[in-house]
DNA sequence: CTATCCGATGTATTCGTTTACATTAGGATC
DNA sequence: GATCCTAATGTAAACGAATACATCGGATAG
C-alpha cells in the first residue's frame, strides 16, 4: 500500500518515489534495455519475455519518465500550436481538431497565444522551443523572418494554417482567404451594389486579414469599383469594438450600401450598429462575414458569409506535422475548399 | 556562418548541433555550474561574470534543453489544462486566461481535451503526466477516483474549476453553477412563471449540468412547483441539436411558458426553434441561458442569462496553481460572483 | 596575527531513459 | 562438425543540465 502523506488536498509534500524502468526490469527479471526495447519496439522482444514486463509495468504502475526519454532520444512528443487567440472561436476549433489528431498519434500539444503580435509569436516560440517541443503549428503565412530562422536553427519541422503561401516556400495547410472575400464581393456586385464599406481587423503582420481586404478590392477592381478607404475602418476583434466602427461608416454620406466584415464577429458587430441606429438589414445595407460561425448564422436576420474548412485544416495540419516527424515527405501545400453560404443579410440594394 | 541543410521546406534533416550550456561556459570562460547559476540563481553570481555569460548565451543563441533540465530538477515547467472541449466558447476563454498566467509566469501549457468522458480524462492525464507535465488544472469537481489516486501517486498539484466542491476536499476556484440556475428560476417565477421547461447537457459525469439543473429544481421546489421530466430534454452541446429537442418541449400540451438552458447554446438552439415553430419571444415562451455568450446576447431578443466569471476563474486558477508549484500555500477555494444579466427573452407569461 | 566566515566559482555526480555495441544460444548451411 | 547468421538479450555510455560538495580568496572578528 502505498503511503501519501499529503499537507493539504492537491498538494503533496513528499511521496513515494515514481518506479522506473530499473524497478519493472528487476520485478520482470530483465534488462532496462528490454524493457524500453518493450515499450518501443515490441515485435523486437521475444512474446513471453514481453508478457512479463508488461504485467511488471501494470502491477507497479510504472509511467516512462517523458523529461529522460526526450533527453536521451532527443524527441519529446510534444507539438507546439502557436495560435493569435484561442478567444476566437474559430481558431479554438481548429486547434481542437489539431489535438484530436495529435493526441491519436500520442503526441501532446503544448498552446500558446501571441494575440496578433508577431514578435511575441517568435518569443513564445521559442519558449516553446526550450520546453523541447519537436514540432510547430502556426496560424497564418506571414511571420517574422526570426521566427524562421529559429526553426531552421534548431531543425524542428513546422506547418503553417489559415492561408496559402503564394511563393510555396513553406508547407502550408489552408485556404484562399483573398478568393473568398472576392466571391462575396462579387456577388455583392452582382446583386446591384455599387458602393461598399469595410470592417477588418488591422492588417499589420495578419494576412487573413490583408488577404480578405484584397479580395474584396480585387472583385471591386475587376468591376470597375473602388474602396474609398474613408468607407473602411480597422479595429480588434471585438463585437463592440466593431459596432463602433459600424457607427461611424453609417455616419459617411453618402453611405455604403454593402459593408463587407472580415470574419463573422466584424459583421455580427456591424449588424448591432445597424440595430442600434434603426438601419435595416437587408432592405437598407447588405452586410457579409467570413468563416460562417454559429454567431453569424443565428442572426436576425441570418449572415451571409463563407463556410471555411477550419476543422479540416487542424485535422490536415496535424497530419502534415506528424508526417514531417517520422520522416515521411508530406504534401508541401494543401489548398482547401471554401463554400459560400447566402442567407437573409444581403439583398439588391434599395433604387 | 551556420549551414543548414534542409531537403524541403519546413522540414530539415541534418542541422548544427545545438548549442549547450557547455558551449556557452567555454566562450564565457567559466564552469558550467556557473552557467546555470546564471539561468537560474542570478543574484549569486558576480554581475561582471554574469555580463560575460550573457553575452556568450546571445552569441550564441543558446537556449536551454528543457528535458534534461526537467530531468535533473524534477520540474518540467509545464501545467496541463484538461478540458472537455475546447470548442465550447467558455472553456477556451478560461483556457486562454489560463495560458496568460501561466506564460508570464514561465510555464507552458499543455492543453487536452476529454469531450466529456471522464475516463477518457484519466487516460489524456496520464499522457501528460508521462510527458511530465508539473501541475494540472481541471475543469469541473467530480472526476474519475482514478484521477485524483494518479495524481497523488505522483504528487502532482492541481486546481480544479468551474464549480464548488462542497467537500472542500480539493482546491477549487470557480463559482456556483447551482446558485447561477436558482437566481433565475426564481427571477421566472417572479415573473409568474409556473410551468418549466428544461434543456441541459447530459449530466452523467457532468457536475455543471448537475448543479445548473439542481439549481432550478431547488427554486421551484421552494415555490411549491416541479419540474415535470416530461418537460427536460438532455443532449450535447450543439445549436441544432438543441433546438431538435426545443421542438420536442413545443409540442408538449400544455406547453411550458419559461424554458432554462444549462447554458446560452441551449438557451439559443431552443430560440431557433421557436423561431422555426412560429413561436414568439418572449410573448409565448421565455428563455434564460448560462454563461453570457455573444452568442446569446446578440440574438434578437438577446437572451437573458447569468454572466459567470469565466476569465476570472482561469486567471485565479493560474495563480493558484503557480503558488502550489512554488511551494506557497494557496487559498484551498475561490468563490467568484456571478451576475444576471436580464434582457429581452424573458417576461411574464401571457395570461 | 590567526581563526572564521562568506561569497564566488569549480568539480563531479546524478536524473531515467535510449541505443550502440557486445554477447549468447540455437539453427541453418555446407 | 565447423562456420555463419540471426534473434534475443545484456552492458554500458551517452543525453544536457542542476546541484551537493569542495575549493579558494579575501574580509571580518577576536
Amino acid at each position: 500500500m502505498d503511503k501519501i502523506i499529503g499537507d493539504a488536498p492537491g498538494r503533496f509534500v513528499d511521496v513515494p518515489p515514481r518506479s522506473s524502468a530499473k524497478d519493472v526490469a528487476r520485478l520482470a527479471g530483465v534488462s532496462t534495455a528490454t524493457v524500453s526495447r518493450a515499450l518501443n519496439l515490441p515485435q523486437q522482444v521475444d512474446p513471453e519475455t514481453l508478457e512479463r514486463v508488461r504485467h511488471a509495468i501494470d502491477k507497479l504502475r510504472y509511467v516512462p519518465h517523458g523529461a529522460a526519454r526526450a533527453l536521451r532520444s532527443r524527441r519529446s512528443q510534444m507539438v507546439g500550436a502557436v495560435v493569435p487567440s484561442v478567444d476566437y472561436a474559430l481558431y479554438a476549433r481548429t486547434t481542437s481538431a489539431l489535438q484530436a489528431v495529435l493526441d491519436a498519434a500520442g503526441y501532446a500539444m503544448v498552446l500558446a497565444e501571441h494575440h496578433y503580435d508577431l514578435a511575441q509569436e517568435v518569443r513564445v516560440t521559442e519558449q516553446l522551443v526550450s520546453h523541447g517541443v519537436d514540432a510547430f503549428v502556426f496560424v497564418g503565412v506571414y511571420h517574422d523572418p526570426a521566427l524562421f530562422a529559429l526553426l531552421a536553427s534548431h531543425g524542428k519541422p513546422y506547418v503553417l494554417t489559415w492561408g496559402v503561401d503564394p511563393m510555396r516556400r513553406h508547407p502550408t495547410v489552408g485556404f484562399d482567404n483573398r478568393a473568398a472575400t472576392f466571391a462575396l464581393t462579387r456577388y455583392l456586385i452582382e446583386l446591384g451594389h455599387r458602393h461598399f464599406g469595410l470592417l477588418s481587423a488591422p492588417v499589420a503582420g495578419n494576412d487573413r486579414s490583408t488577404e480578405r481586404g484584397a479580395g474584396m478590392r480585387a472583385a471591386l477592381a475587376q468591376a470597375g469599383l473602388e474602396l474609398d478607404e474613408a468607407d473602411a475602418r480597422y479595429g480588434p476583434i471585438d463585437l463592440r469594438a466593431a459596432a463602433n466602427l459600424m457607427h461611424e461608416i453609417l455616419a459617411r454620406r453618402p453611405r455604403p450600401t454593402a459593408v463587407v466584415g472580415t470574419n463573422d464577429i466584424f459583421a455580427v458587430g456591424g449588424m448591432l450598429a445597424c440595430r442600434e441606429a434603426g438601419v435595416r438589414i437587408p432592405g437598407d445595407l447588405s452586410i457579409t462575414g467570413v468563416d460562417n460561425t454559429d454567431l453569424g448564422a443565428t442572426q436576425t436576420p441570418p449572415l451571409t458569409s463563407i463556410r471555411t474548412p477550419v476543422v479540416e485544416v487542424g485535422r490536415a495540419a496535424g497530419e502534415e506535422v506528424i508526417a514531417r516527424l517520422e520522416g515521411r515527405p508530406g504534401e508541401s501545400s494543401r489548398t482547401l475548399p471554401f463554400e459560400i453560404v447566402i442567407r437573409g443579410s444581403t439583398a439588391p440594394p434599395r433604387r
